[in-house]
DNA sequence: TTGATCAATCAAATTATGTTGATCCAAACA
DNA sequence: TGTTTGGATCAACATAATTTGATTGATCAA
């Protein structure tokens, strides 16, 4: 689904995704291993459909995925996706300490 | 500046500077190399105020340094907040796989 | 069945971000 | 000096993202 190296959309998606403070919150929780929606809203103090939003933009990223058992949610990280970001950081920084030519060019 | 490993805080600053359009745009260019502010405007295709802007956000997020020489204005990536970024991710991926225990807990 | 619970979704209101054009400041050069 | 140029900043406006509370659908237990 997510490739080794990230074009210039898909990294702007899951950045943007993981841009805020209490998606954050979620990610950090979630690095712990998977967790259940309704012990997040308590884990995290948040109202449920705040949870729930917040949720959807990181899956629809990527960056979760998510499976049903009976009446119950369970969300994961998708380490992959963090690891393409990795990768993609890493190609930025390969060639960046480059100067550059004085400027009236 | 940028330490090893980044609290709550500042990797959210780093991920909020990097989640834009056109903050990626300047970081793509920036990742050939030390760029002048007068190069960026016609190569991104940018009004002056508007290049401004998002080159604050980023060096304020200390992911550009900049560099004064006569009238002109030189930017470059930081590559320590890169690769801090990395080092983050990294220790998410590290444990998040565990699965969640069945949840009438 | 019926009622209760988990979680997603929606529309309206709020808040945060980005854009524009004008203005300002400092360096360079006449 | 006075003028030009590169770039930062500011205030007003425009757009995008988040929050809230209500509603819905699905699952389970009585």
């Amino acid at each position: 689904m997510i490739q080794n190296t990230l074009n210039r959309e898909q990294s702007r998606q899951l950045l943007k995704a993981l841009a805020d403070p209490i998606r954050l919150d979620v990610i950090h929780a979630l690095a712990q291993g998977e967790r259940c929606v309704c012990d997040l809203t308590g884990e995290l103090n948040l109202s449920q459909s705040k949870l729930s939003f917040h949720l959807r933009v990181l899956r629809e990223a990527g960056l979760l995925t998510d499976r049903q058992s009976g009446r119950w949610i369970y969300y994961r990280l998708q380490p992959d996706a963090l690891a393409a970001l990795e990768a993609w950081l890493a190609e930025l920084r390969r060639h960046c300490s480059q100067s550059a030519a004085p400027c009236p060019s």
